[in-house]
DNA sequence: GTCAAAAATTGATTAATGTCAATTTTTGAC
DNA sequence: GTCAAAAATTGACATTAATCAATTTTTGAC
């Protein structure tokens, strides 16, 4: 049950963007879109910069950040494979807003900015795709904001693995097999807190068996326990 | 300067929806909808709800918000006139996922679901604004995640200050004529603060003169005081 | 496997913010 | 204007989380 939730509130939706289109429109959107490699820790746009079109990540996990006033990031998203990047700013004709940074090896496709308006303006189908994706997108982020106004670092942890566990899931593979994989640094500017803060409250979580750790991975061993702490519905 | 940047990243730009349109659309706009008088308090629409159409404020001011797991509110944003409400729900398909209640007498416009969806299918242009629009809403959230999950109270404080101090500026009279009324609880729920340590806040910054108070009003002397304080770029 | 660099962890302390319980002020109806 | 109810303010205290300074563990290149 709680898994439902916590897609329906954590998830932007950019998949399914290019789903059931024509075999035209396919192939124009494949005409001119290139297919490139990213190590980990590659920064794919930043803040400030002009799109010149939109990304697709074929593989791999992709983390968006704002950068504070005070330098810090804010990691407000993580994209898994199937997610697009970088759309708002091209429609919205605005620089980007934030950046976005590869957490592990993986492959993007680049779209170029006048093949997806093109498509935009034949694909009435992506035109509305777009419009329900983007506004499914304001109930995430009046969730996010609530979240963080509202609940304390411990129940942000909480959530926060919940999101992760489903994030780092892998299909086919049992639930008690995921394993969250980031750094300690990552997952603190996640949650909006210190990593010493961070580091404490995971220990408590491990004295508690609800989760365990190896290395710098994360394994949840009690979901359920974790919604309590989260005081989610 | 600093006024722009607070537009840019606090102002959704719902108004201009229905800007520019035809004769022929402006007539089917009005076809159907009506204008209705709301007191002070009451709830335009709640989270749950299934949306039957749009509304539009025509004057007044309506507060936007979420209510968190423990029953406090979380106001997100505060609508003046010219706004439009309830559209993200209607496009996504979904219940609406926040509160909208005005914060004074005030008097909205009801266009109902098939017209505003005849009016979308028929106007590239609405189409196109209502992309435009709901992308660089993604800009001004990530933007509020970020000061909640990075910024002190006294810093959101001198921020939220800065904001309303737009929202209730009045058309043709001076800048420092503004008068924010709001009650100590809205404004510490914009924030995500209690109510005590707002109200101490305010109360230095009465005591460095950057506001004063009457009443619950509050009227903002040093805006640059604030900006400086709220750490701000 | 080895090893240096990077990351994670821990401890001690300080600072920020929340909570609870009065008390005072303001508001809005009459 | 009057007055009761609602809202705002203040004080004392508890709790949460941040900061600073070590120390230990892990990682990734070789």
């Amino acid at each position: 049950m709680y898994r439902e939730i916590i897609y329906k509130k954590y998830h932007l939706g950019s998949d399914f963007f290019f789903e059931g289109m024509t075999e035209e429109e396919l192939s124009l959107l494949h005409s001119r879109s290139v297919s490139h490699p990213y190590q980990k820790g590659q920064v794919i746009f930043r803040a400030g910069m002009t799109p010149t079109g939109i990304y697709l990540l074929s593989s791999g996990k992709v983390k968006k950040y704002t950068i504070g006033d005070d330098g810090k990031q804010h990691i407000f998203y993580i994209c898994k494979s199937g997610e697009a990047l970088g759309y708002h700013s091209l429609l919205s004709e605005e620089p980007y807003a934030d950046y976005a940074e590869t957490l592990e090896d993986s492959t993007l496709t680049f779209i170029p900015k006048d093949i997806f308006l093109t498509l935009l303006e034949q694909s009435k189908q992506l035109n509305q795709k777009l419009l329900k994706s983007l506004s499914h997108e304001f109930s995430v982020f009046i969730h996010s904001t609530t979240v963080f106004a509202q609940k304390t670092v411990r129940e942000r942890l909480a959530l926060a693995l919940l999101m992760l566990n489903e994030k780092y899931r892998i299909h086919g593979k049992p639930d008690n097999a995921v394993e969250i994989t980031l750094s300690r640094d990552d997952l603190a500017n996640i949650i909006g807190t210190a990593k010493e803060t961070l580091v404490r409250m995971l220990r408590e979580f491990k004295e508690d068996h609800v989760i365990e750790t190896h290395g710098r991975n994360i394994r949840i061993l009690q979901p359920k326990s974790l919604v309590r702490v989260a005081n989610f519905s």
